[in-house]
Order: structure tokens, then C-alpha cells, then sequence
DNA sequence: TCAATTAGTGCATTAGTGTGCATATATGCT
DNA sequence: AGCATATATGCACACTAATGCACTAATTGA
């Protein structure tokens, strides 16, 4: 006996209790590194966090531009230059309320 | 004046304050989704859970295979049947102590 | 023992992502 | 304007992950 439950209520449960797109922007190996390397370093530019990785400087600036976009880190302009650094408040948020509700739907 | 820091030790922090596998392996569109779908039906066999999903059954059974291998849901087999049930403890636990670290690595 | 049922596995295909190079764009400086 | 510097983007390639099909393994029941 199959309790008929639909797969489309679970996205919208997902959709509106977890930031998926965010924590997916987040555990991935480089990215992850470069948030917590941001997360110890302060604000840099592109050039001075892509020292401290093997990757390609384009390739850094690809990922810090992915995270940006979902709120992981913030980014700054000033002439020629991109400064980055972790967004603390958004990643607290996204965390905890994360938390919260996974804690809620799970009932512990 | 780039802040000299290691990579290194961002995989260290990480390593010992995120169980980034099990992120991984949550934040998957057919996953997350499984797994709200088994946190409101309660513990199935693979052929129930997979009756609900587009993929196929191989292709369900290899992914709740995935999840258990890191702690999201619990397998138990009777006779030829396997049922999966989320681990509520486990994932309260993850995702309560990743905010944790999270809060104490930026101060806020 | 044999057929039926349930789940796991091997394999080929497809889709998605990461990567580096070359080039383009934007900005600053002389 | 012309050149140098910093970043972004287009593109091709490599690698990983997801998927479905066919087959195998395990278990049940007649």
C-alpha cells in the first residue's frame, strides 16, 4: 500500500525550506575551499585568491561568481578590480534556517 | 599583500566541521527529493518509493543506495524486500552542528 | 526444483560540470 | 591615443554523474 504522495509537493516543500541552489554552491570541493579560505583571509581580489589556487585565475572567477550569485559571497567593484569576501550574514541564515526546518519536518 | 594561507588547512576546516559528502548527497534534485518524499511517507520498500518517481527503479535504488552510504536515510532488508526510512537523527545532527561551525568559523 | 518477485550490477549513452587557453572587455596610466 | 593590467567570456576538451536497459543474485512460494 503505497501512501500516494506527490513528488511535485516535495519540490515545493524543498523550494520553500531549503535554498538547494545555495548549499549546492557550497559543497563542491573548490568552492567550498574558497569559502572558507575568503572566510580567513577577509577581502581580496580575483588575482590574490586565484595565487593561493592551483586553478586557473578564470576558473576562480567563474566560482567566486557562482557563489556570488547565490548568496555566498558578496562582491565589490573599484576600477579595475573585484574584491570578494563571504557573505556571513546570508551563510548563517541559510544554515540555520535550514536547520530549523529540516529539525521541524523531521519532528526531533 | 596576499594573507599567505593554505588551502590546505581550508580542506582541514572543512573536513572537520562539515560532513560535505553528506551535503552532496542531499543537495541532489532527485535526492532532496526522496528523501522529503520518505520523510512524509515513512519507511518503503524501493519498489513503493520508485512507483512515485519518474526514474527508473535501478536508477531510485542507487540513489537511496547513495544516501545511505552517507547517512541520510537507514536500510533495512527483509526477506527480498529493502526498505529505506530517513535517518531523522543523523540529518538533525548534520545539518545542526554544520550551522553550528558555521556561526562560530564567521562570528555572528 | 522451478517459476515469480524484488533488488543489485554491468554497461553504454547522455547530460552536466569543471577546466584551461585564447580572446574580449573594462579600466587605469602615461 | 596607446599600452598595461584585471577580469570576463567563448570555446573545446576532459571528467564526473545520472539514466535506462538488460542481466544477475537473492528470496519466496507452489
Amino acid at each position: 500500500m503505497t501512501p500516494k504522495y506527490d513528488p511535485e509537493k516535495c519540490r515545493q516543500w524543498i523550494e520553500g525550506n531549503i535554498d538547494i541552489d545555495f548549499f549546492r554552491a557550497i559543497c563542491d570541493p573548490v568552492r567550498s575551499e574558497l569559502l572558507i579560505f575568503l572566510a580567513s583571509s577577509g577581502e581580496l581580489t580575483i588575482g590574490e585568491i586565484a595565487e593561493n589556487f592551483s586553478q586557473n585565475r578564470s576558473v576562480i572567477s567563474r566560482h567566486l561568481d557562482y557563489m556570488n550569485r547565490f548568496g555566498a559571497v558578496k562582491r565589490r567593484k573599484v576600477g579595475r578590480e573585484v574584491f570578494y569576501q563571504v557573505d556571513k550574514q546570508t551563510i548563517v541564515t541559510k544554515f540555520g534556517t535550514a536547520s530549523e526546518n529540516m529539525k521541524a519536518l523531521l519532528g526531533q
